[in-house]
DNA sequence: TTTGACCTTGCCATCGATGTCAGCCCCTAA
DNA sequence: TTAGGGGCTGACATCGATGGCAAGGTCAAA
């Protein structure tokens, strides 16, 4: 399918797939006019990188993890390094997390104290 | 005082400085020359706005807040803005926080579910 | 008087996902 | 053949706190 249709059927932007493919996240074949042509799997993978954006992941994170999510590798060698990648992401949001409960006590902290 | 001297008693670089003023945080009288000079008061001004920062709140909001937290008006109607900016600002954090935590519960699945 | 430290303004860069626009090519239906 | 709807690339803008640099003015000490 053209470009067109997969983001009518994803409700991604024309865009947003072509940065998408710049990132390395997404691949496109070409046609003989030099327009790009998904095939269906496409519309799965456009589905799994707006989940792993939703979840926080930068493209850059999300190009690592990919592979493994999609099962292009082995089963043996699977999430050993996925496994590495999210849960360092995990210990970040944490941390982000408590970063922004510190400062939410501390903005708190100027509505009670005066 | 001069820039210099400020940015060596608060720690926060003469750029910052320059910065803050622009955006209305902090006020500067100038010399015969150009310079900015700056009032014993300038320095706990300052760390008010690093708190206000370090807090999350963003220049914007600061600009709102700061003449209530340095008492510069009327004591009975005090609060009463304040406290509303400051209290949307802690809900906005409490619904990062949810998104935050949100997002490390889906990124959590990724891990568990395979 | 010269040197050097300090000040001024103004502009550019950062980071990352995303929007938008210009200029041009391709294809199909009327 | 033409109009219109795709698609292509490349470039620029956004947001916000901050860093950095350049060109030039000011002042004090040597």
């Amino acid at each position: 399918m053209l470009i067109g249709e997969l983001s009518r059927r994803t409700g991604v932007s024309a865009r947003l797939l072509r940065y998408y493919e710049a990132q390395g996240l997404l691949d496109a074949g070409r046609g003989t006019n030099g327009y790009r042509s998904y095939d269906e799997d496409a519309v799965v993978t456009v589905r799994q990188i707006r989940a792993l954006l939703g979840a926080g992941l930068s493209t850059e994170v999300i190009r690592e993890v990919l592979p493994c999510v999609r099962g292009e590798r082995p089963e043996f060698e699977w999430c050993a390094e996925l496994w590495d990648v999210l849960n360092g992401e995990l210990a970040a949001m944490d941390a982000r997390i408590d970063d922004l409960r510190r400062s939410r006590g501390a903005l708190a902290g100027f509505l009670t104290r005066p």
